[in-house]
DNA sequence: AATTTACTTTCCAAAGC
DNA sequence: GCTTTAAAAAGTAAATT
């Protein structure tokens, strides 16, 4: 009848209404943080798969989308921190870590989609601070290094990087201060200055005075 | 056979409801709950605190109580009756024994080896690791229904299992199928 | 820079918004 | 969903000294 009819319009409504607000508010995420056009195509389909299973249900919408530009981010190996979307997002960033967390499981993301190299982060944080190929390579090394000896495990791949590239900045005389490095990663200098801290301890690294 | 025998598991906090079959007058109990705190519009139950047992409760007109923080079942049940005593004072009539229900064990534990969890992560099914949110795998085992989480020192926090016997079975599970996917043999491949 | 305090994760019930 | 309560793990963070 007309009424069946009308609600069925107005669902339909409801639901356009919400696709077009979660993707005006996805291009707003993506142009801010320069992301290329291929992972704003994964974050869509992904936020369209989260509205088909129904994933969205006591989420905001605004939570979703900020999970799944994070979840594209890591799937396609644009690395981004949960702070830089967090940053340009309405929505805190513990409310997006539990939105990204549930869309992971229940989209079967598992950890080794997700899972994005420490070379990655050595390449972007570096791109940011113009350190050279050089350092770059040994901030690799270093990380590999600490990987075999098992000092990695549980610890913030962001801290990691970053105090890789501050021991190999200065193994390179390409020094940069331990705040600058922090930056970058979005952690604090004491999570530096405590990577850094084991790292030379652990690897036996000689640092030039 | 999955080797348990370097496993430890320690209660730390066990959390029951519990039904006093007795309507309660909040306003009139507020009064002899020496170290306790309500208001009604940010919570409805009154938050009380016992040093011995060491646990809190909360308490609600309904007449049932959430007891948190006890390290054993006795201690839930000595805190239990304390209040009853101390609610007989207030006028309160209990006309049969209380109904406790244990409703969450919490455990911390070592199972004696370390792992890397990159590679637990990696081929263990339906676990979560994000280093940068959390350093522990999180893994949640169906039944019974349980969840662990795994840090790579190999301590472990089991949560959610109502008996110490369904955490140690929860906790088996965890070993069986790390066994299966060959992340026990840790050490030399790392 | 060391200490202390605090927050992240997991679990669950209660009554009401 | 949220509110409150407890507790541990290990990492990170923030406030004091």
């Amino acid at each position: 009848r007309l009424r069946k009819w009308q609600s069925r319009l107005r669902v339909s409504d409801a639901a356009e209404r919400n696709l077009a607000f979660a993707l005006s508010e996805l291009d707003r995420i993506a142009s801010q943080l320069k992301l290329p056009r291929h992972v704003e195509e994964e974050a869509a389909r992904l936020y369209r798969e989260a509205v088909r299973k129904g994933l969205i249900r006591g989420r905001s919408i605004e939570a979703v989308i900020a999970a799944c530009v994070y979840a594209a981010c890591r799937l396609l190996k644009v690395p981004r921190t949960l702070d830089e979307i967090a940053d340009i997002s309405r929505v805190d960033k513990k409310e997006i870590g539990r939105s990204f967390r549930f869309i992971a499981r229940h989209l079967n993301l598992t950890p080794k989609k997700l899972f994005v190299k420490p070379t990655d982060y050595v390449n972007k944080f570096a791109d940011e601070l113009g350190l050279s190929e050089k350092v770059r390579r040994r901030a690799i090394q270093i990380l590999e290094e600490a990987y075999e000896k098992g000092l990695t495990s549980g610890k913030s791949p962001a801290g990691l990087v970053a105090a890789a590239l501050y021991i190999a900045g200065l193994l390179e005389g390409e020094k940069r201060t331990q705040r600058e490095v922090a930056e970058v990663a979005r952690v604090t200098e004491v999570t530096v200055r405590n990577r850094y801290k084991e790292l030379v301890d652990k690897l036996n690294l000689k640092i030039p005075l | 056979m999955v080797d348990m025998s370097n496993v430890k598991l320690r209660i730390e906090n066990i959390v029951a409801s519990v039904d006093l079959f007795t309507e309660l007058n909040l306003e009139k109990v507020i009064e002899i709950c020496p170290n306790s705190k309500y208001n009604p519009e940010e919570f409805p139950g009154i938050i009380c605190r016992f040093d011995e047992p060491k646990v809190a409760l909360l308490i609600f007109s309904s007449g049932k109580l959430v007891v948190t923080g006890a390290k054993s079942v006795e201690d839930i049940e000595r805190a239990v009756n304390k209040l009853i005593q101390m609610l007989k004072k207030i006028g309160a009539k209990f006309h049969r024994a209380p109904q406790i229900d244990i409703q969450n064990m919490v455990f911390s534990g070592d199972i004696g080896m370390e792992f890397n969890l990159d590679a637990v992560a990696l081929s263990l099914p339906n676990c979560e690791y994000e280093p940068e949110q959390f350093p522990g795998v999180i893994y949640r085992v169906k039944e019974p229904r349980a969840v662990i989480l795994l840090f790579s020192s190999g301590k472990i926090v089991c949560s959610g299992a109502k008996s110490e016997h369904d955490a140690w079975e929860a906790v088996r599970k965890l070993l069986r199928e790390l066994e299966k996917y060959g992340l026990i043999e840790e050490e030399e491949e790392w």
